[in-house]
DNA sequence: GTACTCGTCATTTTT
DNA sequence: TGACGAGTAC
């Protein structure tokens, strides 16, 4: 039951969509604006006044994270089952809908899901076979190819070729495309298209699931891909009612076909006559809304919304000039031990960055002041080497056609069956157009104690012997008798694995535990189920150590989360904005929105800091601070070390010149006139920059320039007007 | 098979 | 700079 008190607590704007009656909706919702809470509020709402059950409710989301969630939340309200609601990912309910309907949609029962990592090595073990010159045609583009392919819909035989190169992908698509379905796999990309081309050919199926869906829910909508929006609408049919709940300012993910215009089209095309924007922020401070507000504002492209909270201004927002990333990095671990020190958790301080990269020096201080650190990020669980070759002994068990799988382990822990052998086995594999695994057991006869006959032979033995097992002793007794344990046991630089191979079995328990009792229709196999698990949720990607630490991870990874106090660091030209969304359509908006990302994710203290000179590539670079901090206001800003940057450049002499310490060769010209490295300067029609090279003397003095606007560039000093800025 | 060297490359990332 | 993959030598 909800209590009635519950929609007392919501503002006007989260009760008008929360009530809001069967009808399509957009809901724009800022950062820190209550999202969650809407639709998971929305659901219960729906339910408990009798307006759906839950089985007529789908609400999709972009992560496994936030699916939980939504789902935890939604159980916290209402005492139901949420299992009967479809609640998930795009990925996770089109894997639901595929199980459900496998033979409609031509599939096996048990069809396996293969990674990217999986599906990049099918690709070129199938381009080995084609005798694909992986040099001319590189297997990652391949993968691209195909996947864009398919997430625009289109089969390999729609693909228009007008090209030697596009003609020979095609190929290799469809080659692709029959090596997994007669394997029984399916890649992520498979799981949309192939969903959607079963509801749009299947009329009773989709007027099934259409007239069972009244309610459509849509969380994080600026995220959805053209294709997911089709997908939509093949699931909404004409009738249904979709509440979209996106933000337009935190599409971050127009690079993995994230159409933001969705929105737009979504308000014509289903007739949204109402759009509710939630713009009380709950989370921030004024400074620190204020900052992100105006910057935002210099974006053309938006759907329009101002954040607001009836909190006071707070604190100024920070800003440290530092001189290199080095000094950046001591400033940054000062500060943070101050924070702890007047009792912050570590945990509720982050340090984000655009890239990764920029992590090396901030852990390497965090490190030797012994501050406790997690970076976000990096390999997860179930992509672990470790658990990878173990799941494929599980594959393998399921069904040894999984030639993916097969080759995997085929020899791993090795026994013997080198190249020569997989070449053997391949080579039959193309004559009789046969499985890896049939042609590994034709092999059998003379001597089945080693090679390939002695691996079938291990393969069927422990599939005898799990027969009658548990999920998580099947696990168990495969660790062992693979040879895995004892291989990982007895090697002197891996052996940590091992406790990975445990927590594998644990994860394995852990999941029969959820999942027994829930077994459904869908999914008749708890293997399968469990296999299905880790391709489509491939755990954490942080250590579990759930000890006090502070958080550090890119700007990305920190989207919809929130910290007492945050750093943002590396705020300079080329950073951040990233030199290269300059190449890209609406580039520097979606950095813009990234910094907006970024800003919002902080309730009380801001600090935003740059490096004048930093270490990238092994070669040492000059930056210009970030245009976005020209965009903040001065008022909202407290400068710690240095003038304030705003106006074109810097003036004065900035508190970096006098104590730096780096080399500064000098250009002069002829006539007397010297720049060195590191200077700002002004070109007439570049616009301001910084040094970042000389070379030469007199007549032949050359410098280069990082623009600000236009990027690096060489003059020559004779010619170019430069002036010192 | 493993351990080494060399060359290449360098946003952002979920499923 | 430094991580990773491919290729080579033992």
């Amino acid at each position: 039951m909800i209590p009635a008190t519950y929609l007392e607590h919501l503002n006007p704007e989260q009760r008008a969509a929360v009530t809001l009656p069967r009808q399509s909706a957009l809901i724009l919702a800022g950062a820190g604006s209550g999202k969650t809470r809407v639709l998971t509020t929305r659901i219960a709402h729906l339910i408990q006044t009798g307006q759906a059950s839950p089985g007529g409710v789908l609400a999709v989301t972009f992560t496994n994270k936030a699916a939980k969630e939504m789902l935890t939340r939604i159980s916290s309200l209402l005492p139901i089952n949420p299992r009967g609601m479809w609640v998930g990912t795009f990925h996770g309910l089109c894997n639901r809908l595929l199980r459900a309907h496998h033979r409609e949609a031509n599939l096996p029962a048990l069809f396996q899901i293969l990674d990217s990592q999986d599906q990049l090595s099918a690709i070129k073990r199938l381009m080995k076979q084609l005798n694909i010159d992986d040099e001319k045609y590189a297997p990652k583009q391949v993968v691209y190819f195909i996947n864009s392919a398919k997430e625009q819909g289109l089969r390999a035989n729609e693909v228009e070729a007008l090209d030697d190169m596009t003609q020979r992908y095609r190929e290799i698509y469809t080659a692709y495309e029959q090596q997994c379905q007669r394997e029984g796999v399916v890649d992520f990309a498979e799981l949309l298209l192939r969903s959607y081309e079963l509801l749009r050919r299947n009329e009773p199926l989709r007027q099934h699931y259409q007239a069972r869906f009244k309610y459509i829910l849509v969380d994080e909508f600026q995220d959805t891909s053209s294709f997911q929006y089709e997908w939509l609408k093949q699931m909404a049919g004409t009738d249904n009612a979709v509440f979209a709940v996106g933000d337009d300012d935190q599409s971050i993910y127009a690079f993995r076909g994230a159409n933001a215009g969705n929105m737009q089209t979504f308000l014509h095309e289903f007739a949204v006559e109402k759009v509710i924007k939630l713009e009380q922020n709950y989370r921030s401070q004024g400074n620190i809304l204020d900052a992100a507000n105006i910057l935002i504002g210099h974006n053309s492209e938006r759907l329009g919304k101002n954040l607001w909270t009836a909190e006071g201004a707070g604190e100024p927002i920070r800003l440290y000039a530092a001189n290199s990333d080095f000094d950046e990095a001591q400033f940054i671990v000062e500060e943070i031990r101050a924070l702890i020190k007047d009792g912050i958790a570590a945990s509720q301080i982050a340090l984000l960055y655009r890239s990764n990269a920029q992590s090396r020096v901030l852990e390497h201080a965090l490190f030797s002041a012994s501050v406790p650190y997690r970076v976000y990020g990096g390999l997860r669980f179930f992509e672990r080497q470790e658990v990878k070759h173990a799941l494929a002994y599980l594959r393998l068990i399921a069904n040894p056609e999984d030639d993916t799988a097969l080759l995997r382990v085929i020899n791993f822990p090795t026994r013997g069956i080198g190249a020569r052998s997989i070449e053997q086995l391949q080579a039959a594999v193309r004559e009789q157009g046969i499985s890896l695994w049939q042609a590994a057991c034709k092999k059998g006869g003379k001597d089945s104690t080693k090679g390939a006959p002695a691996f079938v032979l291990l393969i069927e033995s422990m599939r005898r012997d799990t027969a009658g097992l548990n999920l998580a002793e099947q696990v168990e007794h495969l660790l062992h008798a693979s040879g895995l344990v004892s291989h990982y046991q007895a090697s002197k630089t891996e052996s940590d694995r091992v406790e990975n191979l445990e927590e594998l079995i644990n994860a394995a328990n852990a999941f029969i535990k959820e999942y027994d009792g829930e077994r459904t229709e869908e999914m008749p196999d708890a293997l399968t189920a469990f296999l299905t698990h880790a391709a489509l949720e491939a755990g954490d990607n942080q250590a579990a150590s759930g000890q006090e630490a502070v958080q550090l991870m890119t700007v990305h990874a920190a989207k919809g989360l929130e910290f007492h106090s945050v750093f943002i660091s590396g705020l300079e030209e080329g950073l951040c904005p990233h030199e290269n969304s300059m190449f890209e359509q609406d580039g520097l908006e979606e950095e813009r929105r990234l910094m907006y990302v970024a800003i919002t994710r902080a309730r009380r203290r801001l600090y935003l800091t740059f490096a004048q000179s930093r270490m990238l590539h092994g070669q040492l670079r000059y930056g210009v601070p970030s245009r976005f901090l020209n965009e903040i206001p001065e008022s909202l800003l407290k400068a710690i070390n240095a003038p304030l940057i705003h106006g074109s450049s810097v003036s004065g002499a900035p508190a970096w010149e006098a104590t730096s310490t780096l080399a500064s060769p000098v250009a002069d010209t002829e006539a007397g006139q010297a720049f060195r490295v590191g200077q700002n300067v002004s070109h007439a029609k570049f616009g301001p920059g910084v040094i970042v090279n000389c070379h030469g003397r007199g007549v032949n003095a050359e410098v280069e320039v990082n623009f600000s606007q236009s990027g690096t560039k060489r003059l020559a000093l004779q010619y170019a007007k430069l002036s010192p800025a």
